[in-house]
DNA sequence: TTAAATTTGTACGTATGTATC
DNA sequence: CGATACATACGTACAAATTTA
């Protein structure tokens, strides 16, 4: 499963450190589920893999740690995180909150340049959509949601948000493979768009309201459904002692 | 500046990892101010003086870095943050959002052992308050505000927390060493803590919104006015061409 | 352009804690 | 409970890359 991971090309890294291409490369492995949930991230053979020296990669896994898509312990070592049903609710409440908050910061304020890249962002969606791409469409949708936090320019805000950003798009890769369909419908994002143009804040947070009911409401399903099966999975596979 | 600075005591370090060590005496020089916003931290040097190797003490760096105490730019090196008029507010508006969002959160849900580490905390704050020693009565205070958070077992919300809560500490310090005199008043909770144990969530988040507000004026002086000397200090200094 | 200072990365060895048998 | 295997955690020394003066 870790077969896929191919050694860092240090010529195209231009101008980053190691450590911030490694996590690329890493947080991409894990949103895409390329390295799944559960699995072992073991320092020396990851090392070996990617061609790079512990150091750099030790550094790397602990900003994963930090972004909340690996688990750590002391002596043991690092995994990727698990899902679970609380974390899905919490998430989405919490985004609600955010992204309400974002709005109402960055209303008066909206430029021109604002509807424009909101418009360029939500054609680069709706084509990624068109195209099939999955992850491309996940990236998409999460940088239309993302336009409205960086306007914001409110640095805290922008760092939760992009902890929040990180977990989402992990959840929406296991729930797109899951189903093997297009994810989002073409015109899902039409009213967050046209309301977010318009002049009515009120309709605005309310339809961020709403919009991410309909998220939750999918992403749960799925969760609850897929750990039942893995449940299964584990039983047949464990001692039979019950948990 | 940096003398102050002790060797790391491994023993005392029961269970802890080295890094971990590490952010808890970086942190708490910075906190406190012993090394102050602009300082340098080199590591060859840093590590020598505290008796560690580069390895733990750059971990130890880059998550200061990730709590916003410390800023770092690739091939030079980092800095002790600065100071910012439009930080405190951001902190601010932020820190009434997640609190108020906390309180909704723990509201219905809350037990008597709530209310018995609130009082606890309480108790905790105004003995801090009442024996002068300022450090201890601002991380009372952090305690205090921090248990609705913590009640609120919301994992995202709890983490955005705590990196507002290091800064807060931080501007607090500065703000407390400037003035020399005891910082918060002794009664400065009462409403807080009172209301937080009454039946009137609304009346709750009227005092949280007040409450910030006040903190907020407060702060937003000092800030305006230390920067204004430190500016004076600096053309003093430097060669005479205008910033 | 060079040189100095510092960060970044590599390599390898040792120690320590965890897990498993 | 003890022994052992394993991976992490930490130390040291050196080389490479980058910024700044």
């Amino acid at each position: 499963m870790l077969g896929r991971l191919e050694p860092i090309d240090r010529e195209q890294g231009a101008g980053r450190t190691l450590r911030e291409q490694l996590v690329i490369v890493l947080r991409k492995a894990i949103l895409e589920a390329a390295m799944p949930p559960g699995e072992r991230l073991v320092e020396t053979t990851l090392a070996e893999q990617l061609g790079v020296s512990r150091g750099p990669l030790r550094e790397a896994i602990r900003q994963l740690v930090e972004e909340g898509l690996v688990d750590q312990t002391p002596f043991t070592g690092a995994v990727v995180r698990s899902l679970s049903v609380e974390d899905i609710q919490e998430i989405y409440s919490f985004r609600t909150l955010l992204e309400s908050f974002a709005f109402k910061i960055v209303w008066d304020k909206r430029t021109p340049e604002f509807f424009r890249v909101l418009d360029s962002r939500h054609r680069a969606l709706a084509y990624a959509i068109y195209s099939g791409d999955q992850q491309q469409a996940i990236t998409r949708e999460m940088d239309l949601h993302g336009l409205v936090y960086e306007f914001s320019k409110h640095r805290s805000l922008i760092e939760s948000w992009n902890l929040l950003r990180g977990r989402l798009h992990f959840y929406f890769t296991l729930h797109h493979e899951a189903h093997h369909r297009k994810g989002a419908l073409p015109e899902a994002h039409d009213t967050y768009v046209a309301l977010a143009k318009g002049d009515d804040l009120g309709a605005m947070l309310r339809e961020v309201e709403e919009h991410m009911r309909r998220g939750l409401g999918t992403l749960e399903a799925f969760v609850v459904e897929r750990s039942a099966r893995l449940r299964g999975q584990d039983v047949a596979v464990s001692s039979g002692v019950p948990t």
